[in-house]
DNA sequence: AATCGTCCCAACCGCTTATGC
DNA sequence: TGCATAAGCGGTTGGGACGAT
């Protein structure tokens, strides 16, 4: 196909000499590129406009980082990937100095088989075989297996109804990244690798917590119940053997970026410890809760989790 | 040394969305 | 409002690099 931009023009294609991306840089460090469509003939390249701007785009930007990616960037690929599926492009704006390019070529010569080789669904990020799924006989931290961070549920965080009223309808009705409805203006999702706990706080809701162990099978002596208030739940331990990793936002350094995460996770810690918390016998405390922990079982295995909370509103803030 | 197969990535294709008139 | 064009985006392809045989 001929693009319409250059149907006039004698036009080259495949890759670029040196000498044509000499041509192109010079131009636009002088001229901009206003118009792609005008840039060919004015730099003086057989190109078409559109092969001009993705040739400065994908590789002649300054701004670009060239090199491997980092295992860092290899997470927050993954993670945001599992929230928004094949958007490069917005996964790229998370990821400075990359393309969506460079992501896409990334995620399908690398990330995917390495998800594949872990035995998960690299659409879904779920495992691969059915018979995992089967939640009767899990415990949490069957269900989390695949998770190596320690997080925290609450919703004692501002603005946390903006942020999942916001996601769009779209991201709570997809399979592959199930989140309840009645989570979203409930809870906020926040990594504590403090905690060697998953702490659910609800705020709306008394608990009832009844039907938690006989619907999801997780051991009762692994739940516990805030004394002082009747909504929050206390789950067992997950998976905590590997190191926080860190994502990034925009407008701050990694070390800031940490920082802030340090400071949320305290607080959570902080909000927890004043809590306090009282020891549960099966099937004792949980005979007035109506908490569903279905539901948690399926953020869980949608793994539908954030990193931090301004990164989860950013994402939330961008779609 | 030659051939083959695989991997990776730059570039392209074509559809969608944005913009200007 | 409707059309034309430009730009954005995700999927796909082609070919060079490289390792295995």
């Amino acid at each position: 196909m001929v693009h319409r931009c250059c149907s006039k023009q004698k036009i080259k294609r495949g890759l670029w000499s040196p000498e044509e991306d000499e041509k192109l840089v010079t131009y636009i460090t002088t001229h901009g590129h206003k118009s792609w469509s005008s840039l060919p003939k004015f730099a003086g390249l057989q190109r078409c406009g559109k092969s001009c701007r993705l040739r400065w785009t994908n590789y002649l930007r300054p701004d670009l980082k060239r090199g491997s990616f980092t295992s860092e960037e290899e997470q927050i690929i993954i993670d945001i990937h599992r929230i928004l599926g094949n958007r490069w492009a917005q996964i790229a704006k998370h990821l400075p100095g990359r393309t969506d390019n460079e992501v896409k070529n990334f995620w399908n010569s690398c990330i995917k088989k390495k998800l594949i080789s872990q035995g998960l669904d690299p659409q879904t990020h779920n495992l691969l075989s059915p018979h995992k799924r089967s939640s009767k006989h899990n415990n949490i931290s069957n269900i989390h297996q695949n998770s190596n961070s320690i997080f925290i549920l609450t919703s004692q965080i501002p603005n946390a109804d903006q942020t999942f009223s916001s996601l769009p309808n779209t991201i709570l009705q997809t399979p592959t990244t199930v989140f309840p409805k009645q989570f979203q203006t409930s809870f906020n999702v926040l990594p504590n690798k403090h905690l060697d706990q998953l702490c659910v706080v609800e705020q709306e809701q008394p608990q009832n917590i009844s039907n938690i162990c006989s619907n999801s099978c997780i051991d009762p002596s692994n739940v516990e119940m805030s004394n002082n208030t009747e909504n929050i739940i206390w789950v067992s331990r997950v998976n905590d053997d590997d190191d926080f990793r860190g994502s990034t936002c925009e407008g701050g350094t990694q070390a800031e970026v940490h920082q802030e995460k340090d400071k949320i996770c305290e607080k959570g810690n902080e909000v927890i410890d004043n809590m306090g918390s009282i020891e549960m016998n099966d099937g004792d405390c949980l005979e007035n809760s109506n908490f569903d922990f279905g539901l948690l079982e399926s953020v869980l295995n949608s793994e539908f989790i954030s990193h931090d909370l301004d990164y989860m509103d950013e994402l939330a803030w961008n779609f």
